[in-house]
DNA sequence: GATGAATGAGGATTCATTCAT
DNA sequence: AATGAATGAATCCTCATTCAT
């Protein structure tokens, strides 16, 4: 609203307090959901959490359904948002890869709760066309298409169809998640960033070995 | 029984019935949990597609959360053994870690319902210590890091910490499962394992790259 | 059936196992009923502490409401029994009436599940008449009715209506059985016939204290 | 509240209202029990009587058993204020025995229901370690122990055990309301106290057969 | 006659959602 | 706007009874 616009009569309705409202509630919302699974929720126990009336929760989200999947979706955007962010200034493009793949991992452990959303998304949901994570990774997906396509350009990386690269590495990081919130590992994520990328950059295999494979190929 | 052993009175119980029942119904189970979700899952309706009463599936477990709980434990179980089953054969190590990881994609790709049943087992059951699936990788573990040490020894894999190769290449096929599943990918199994086994074994990085990386690593 | 009486072909029924096998259903579902409360006894519970099929069980009362109701039957039944055995043979009328007030308590000292199953028949079987162990007391109040009146006439007891005196007394040992179990009392019978009976036959009063009231009385 | 006082935001809670509803389906669910007995009573049908929803009476009482044992010891409350409330202002000590007793009584006439209440209370819930109505018992006890050693100091009552005194009293009056109940008899709870009173304080013998037996009792 | 496998009606309880205050 | 009292649809599970063997 500028300085100029005619403000109406009445108290102006605050917009910033609304959408202030709203994120505290997914906030919580998104832990007790976590917490208790989403059958197992009480809407009254998020309400209780944030000392209001369940009434009031109902104000800001039509029903549980839609509470939780604004919760999924709203971590959904802040990893995308945390990603972005972390790579926006890596000059180089493979540096920008690790990079992704640290925060990613970092996000994870600062917000191990989301992983739970993700999976009672899928469990509970099953209608949703897509789970908000696979529909955010096809529509981000673009942009480091491109980087990887350049870089087998450029010869540094192996000319292996884009689509395997990104869906092995992908699905690595995925499954890296899962397996860390269900065994309950605390591997710190740069760390754990580190070994998963000697992998995924030189494979585990000797030299020796690869030469062997590779001679045997040949014959 | 012999011809002269008395007949005990009354009807005689009937050992087989009992644990082809048990099968039965568990496999019916699965299907109808992975359709609709633990929560939205009436015991009538595994009842009905046996064409049984309800009780008649309490006779064989207590609850729904037994039941449950049990055709998770027996896809888990199933898994295991389809695994030893292909690579018990297989006389080169490489190539046991290459058909490991084909059987375990191909068992998913025939048994998709086994997913669901996993991810709901972590969504409503957060208080079981760890899921089943957890408790048997790290049960059946053992053979698999004494199998990559004698690679290690015999110079063909690189001589990284056996719990990263093991934990990067489980979480990777991790990922992978719950990718295909959501994702609705309907890649081959043979494909897939020969997709991720290329990375796996040697990296996504060109040779050029990877020298390039090793002399900055130097300096 | 005498010696003379044709015995008809093929194997005879067993009257006699008939009523035994009665008998022993009856007395463990007086058990079981007494100690788990009607609605929360199984049948199989009767079956299995009989070492029967409950189909058995079956065979013998046509339902789980018969077999209730001919247990609590079977127990009045036996306590006018009691009764009956032990005054027979009393000369003095009013010795008869102390006999008959030991008995029972000690009947019910003997037999403590029977209060359980009295209390449970009128709190289930609304629909009864009258409770199993009123009608009893209505059918064999006569002779005692009679005694009574005789005791009156013989002017040793006092001039009052019989059925004050009948009602009193009998109330009297229902209330303290029922008390006694409650209460988890644990009397000896022929302690307890005494106190009774020192109140009953004497009052509480004091000669004194009678001869005051007496006074005020007909002034 | 003054009116500078803030008015909290939203329905203010009626603590009123809290307790006059208990009240209400406390009262309901009394004679829904009593009628049909705790098992064959449906929660759905208190609330039906109430013309409310199941739910509201789950919101006050947390479960059927509560709710029953709730209406058991309000039974017993109401008894204990009656008794107190009628006696409190009798001088005669003797006096307030007798009024005590018609009032235990004329309390029992008016609230028929209770009696199937207690009934049910020990059919159904065994585990409780004593009937409520027991408890209470215990637990007022002691100003009628008082009373009655006064009596007997003053040379009222007879010398014997304040036990024995309060418990055949106890036993008369609760076998009487049982019996009353069961055998449905109708007597006006004046003149039952009175028939009462008559045997409790003169006893049912004769002058002459009192003097017989003392005589008997010498030798 | 005896048995126990199968059944399904019946009932307690929960909790998302509504709406009067 | 905010609240929390009220509601009733939805669902798990039990167990008396039946009946094939």
């Amino acid at each position: 609203m500028t300085a100029l616009s005619k403000r109406p009569p009445g108290r102006p309705k605050d917009e910033a307090l609304q959408s202030r409202r709203q994120e505290e509630i997914l906030s919580a919302a998104t832990r007790v959901f976590a917490e208790s699974g989403y059958p197992n929720t009480d809407v009254q126990v998020i309400a209780d959490r944030l000392g209001v009336g369940k009434g009031t929760v109902y104000r800001y989200f039509p029903s549980k359904r839609e509470l939780f999947l604004a919760a999924v979706d709203r971590g959904v955007r802040r990893l995308h948002e945390r990603v972005e962010a972390d790579t926006a200034n890596v000059p180089d493009p493979i540096d920008r890869i690790a990079q992704a793949i640290h925060s990613y991992l970092a996000f994870f452990a600062d917000n191990r709760e989301l992983v739970e959303l993700f999976i009672q998304e899928r469990a509970e949901f099953k209608d949703r066309k897509q789970p908000a994570y696979f529909e955010q990774r096809a529509a981000a997906g673009g942009p480091w298409e491109a980087l990887l396509r350049g870089l087998i350009a450029a010869g540094r990386l192996r000319d292996l169809p884009v689509n395997q690269l990104r869906d092995v590495t992908s699905d690595l990081l995925y499954g890296t998640i899962f397996a860390n919130h269900f065994a309950r590992r605390d591997t710190p994520p740069r760390a754990q960033a580190e070994r998963i990328l000697d992998v995924v950059f030189h494979g585990i295999l000797t030299d020796t070995e690869r030469r062997r494979r590779a001679g045997a190929a040949e014959r």
